[in-house]
This record gives C-alpha cells, sequence and structure tokens, in this order.
DNA sequence: TTGCTTACTTACTAGTAAGTAAGTAGCTTT
DNA sequence: AAAGCTACTTACTTACTAGTAAGTAAGCAA
C-alpha cells in the first residue's frame, strides 16, 4: 500500500515496472505505450518487450505487485497491532497521500473504467485485489463495531464496499476538479464511521 | 438523465452520437475509434469525419448532451414537484438501472480514469457536468435536511460530492464484479440517509 | 437544365501501436 | 580461448489510429 517507488537505483525490470504503474495510474492501460516507458528510460521500445513479453504480463505484473504490497502491509506488526480505528486511519492516509502528491487514482478507479478492453488474465487479478482489500477492511470494520469503536449500519462487507468505492472516486474527483473536494469526501466518510450514529 | 436512445431510427448524426456514447461509457474514450462506430452503422470512418471532423467534436458533443438531458430532467415538473427524497430516490433508480440493463458506467467514472489524456474542452465540459450535477443534488440534500426527511452530517455540497462518488464507484464495482455488490452499496447509500441518525 | 448542397465513398497520408527476428557488446563460466 | 548467457539494439512487420482530399450520387432550387 505503499506509494510507488522512484523510477531510478532499481533494475532495469523494476524500473519499467514502476514507470508503467506511474503511467497506468495517471493515464489509464490503453492510453500508455512500450514507447512512453522506453523514452523515459532512454531505451528502445523492444528493450520493454525483453523484459515484459507482452502488454498482458507487464500488466498483470503490475496489478500482482499491488496485491502483494496489500498483503505486506497488513500483515505487518505495526498494522495488525493497531485498534481498528487506527487500522483505517491509516488505511484513510494512503488515499489521501495519494490525492496530494500525486495525481493519481487507485488501482481500482484506474481499470474499472476500461475494464472491458483489458485483457483476462489482469481482470482476474484485479478482482483477487478487490476482493482481498474488501475482506480486509470488512474485518477492521467488524472488529471496530464489536468493540463499539466503529459505527455504521448494515453488513460489514457491504459497508467496506462503500467504502472503498467512495475512496476510489474520491481520487477520481480530486484530478477532475481540486483536491480540496476529495479530502472533504474523505472527512465525510471518517467522520460518519467515527462518531456514534 | 434517461438512458441512452437506441441507436437506430434516428438520422445519422444522431445515430453517431448513440453509438459513440455508448461505447464511450463501456471501453473508454481512448478505447473506441471512428472504425468501430463506421463499421457498426455499415459506414466509412470518413463518414464519422463529415458529422464530427474531430474525435474531440464526437467526445464534447456527448458530454455536452449528457448534460442538456439533466438539466431537462431536473427541471421536468414532475421531479420538481417531487419532494427531497422521492426526488432523491429518482435520481437513484437512473444509477440502479444503468447497473442493471447495461453494464455501464456513469460519465464521470468512465472520464475520470483517463481525465489526463482528454483533449482540454472535454475537460472542461466533464467539469461543467459534475458541477452542476453535485450542485443539484446538494440543493435537494439540504432541502431534505430543511423539512427533517433526508439525514446526514456535513455540508449539503459535501455530502452531495460524497453521494455521487459513491454512486459513480458503485456502477465501477457492478462492471468488475457482480451487479448485486452494486446494488448492496446503493442500498447502504440510501438507508444511511433515509433513516434518522 | 444547370448549379448547389447534403451525405456520403474511395483512396490516401502520416503517425503510432504491439510484437518479432536477428544481431551484438560485455561479462561469466569452463 | 571458446562457449554461453544477459541485456540489450537494429530493423522490420502488421495492424490500427486520426485525419484529409477528391470524387460522386441523389435531391432540391432557380
Amino acid at each position: 500500500m505503499q506509494a510507488p517507488a522512484p523510477a531510478t537505483a532499481f533494475d532495469t525490470r523494476t524500473r519499467i515496472l514502476n514507470l508503467a504503474e506511474d503511467l497506468l495510474l495517471s493515464r489509464g492501460f490503453n492510453a500508455f505505450s512500450y514507447q512512453h516507458i522506453a523514452k523515459e528510460l532512454a531505451m528502445k521500445p523492444a528493450a520493454i518487450h525483453y523484459h515484459y513479453p507482452g502488454k498482458e504480463d507487464l500488466g498483470v505484473a503490475i496489478i500482482r505487485r499491488q496485491l502483494m504490497r496489500l498483503r505486506k502491509w497488513r500483515d505487518l506488526p505495526r498494522v495488525t497491532e493497531l485498534t481498528p480505528p487506527e487500522q483505517f486511519e491509516a488505511f484513510v492516509d494512503v488515499y489521501r497521500g495519494r490525492a496530494v502528491t500525486q495525481r493519481q487514482v487507485c488501482f481500482f478507479g484506474a481499470l474499472a473504467a476500461e475494464f472491458q478492453t483489458l485483457p483476462e488474465a489482469m481482470q482476474q487479478e484485479l478482482r483477487t485485489l478487490n476482493v482481498e482489500l474488501t475482506e480486509w477492511l470488512a474485518s477492521v470494520l467488524a472488529a471496530g463495531r464489536a468493540a463499539n469503536t466503529l459505527h455504521y449500519k448494515g453488513h460489514p462487507v457491504s459497508k467496506a464496499a462503500q467504502v472503498l468505492t467512495t475512496l476510489a472516486g474520491a481520487l477520481q474527483v480530486a484530478r477532475v476538479h481540486d483536491e480540496q473536494q476529495c479530502q472533504r469526501i474523505i472527512e465525510q466518510v471518517r467522520t460518519e464511521l467515527r462518531e456514534p450514529v
């Protein structure tokens, strides 16, 4: 869940992946090409094909890495040891950072729009990523309600889906309008969850 | 705010617009071409250029028509005469229909992901559309709270932005996962607004 | 009936897309 | 020193992109 790594000081394979992730989040999958990457890395497009034979391989690698990041972050002692409200807060901070520092949306928001044009393998990876993310957040929300520190109606999974959906959309708002409106939406979600109904 | 018209029984200009809207909502702006449209309408790509010289013109026309639809719908007597909760309900129904009948997202969700790759004119139109939509919903929410029939915390504009964001995201969820999860998110939003806190 | 307009088609340009095959420089291994 | 591997480059193909210019058939208008 950390922010994308800088595109330097890594081996070529990783630098390609970093840059591709960057382009994916800022332009979408269909609007970046091997040429974009090659130019930025001062290489020829064919060199990208050497590391990632097809664009599909590159796309799958990007999503899969994000899934690994999620799992790693989620299982970090400094995260698992937090209380549910703190876990939620830490999670929201990731989105807040995205909106401020880069003009990037989250993976779900970036890929859902062009979902029907994506290779099957990418569609599957994205589904997995979203399911795991929803399940984790649902477990946080369930624990928070049990401890009477998070407050909401309905099933934890429904609420988790709603929150993720809203956060994804909030980042899109930040891009189309100003960042401030995005922050207001995030604050709205936070307040509603933390204050007793 | 009505669903897109069928692609037949109209003049060519409108049929192009209808089909382009369809393709935009289902595949994104960068993933459809004049060829797609031409093939479907059994014409040559150059014929599309005759009606819409550039893809930008086509894109702007799509968004602008949607803005006109919004204004028309919003000012319809049968809509203005409704109570705020009924207005909200009628509005949500539009999104519900989108999720069920087509696998289409809303304009905002479709275009936000590739926003940075869009022509300036399209970016501007999309901003206008979203501002007007947010302002209308905010006025409904404000009136509903004044009449004690809609319940929420925070500023009406913030809440409106949050609701729109969530609805946009919900349609994207419907596409990536099943339609049912989308319906659950919409229900969650409805319940929270209609039940006193 | 001549001329203009509408709504196209045909034929083209220039640019870009993903992807491939063959070659090569530099390093390592034996 | 020969062989092989890694990480590329060069040169190419095929397909598609937006867009344009010129031509044309049908209808209407004077």
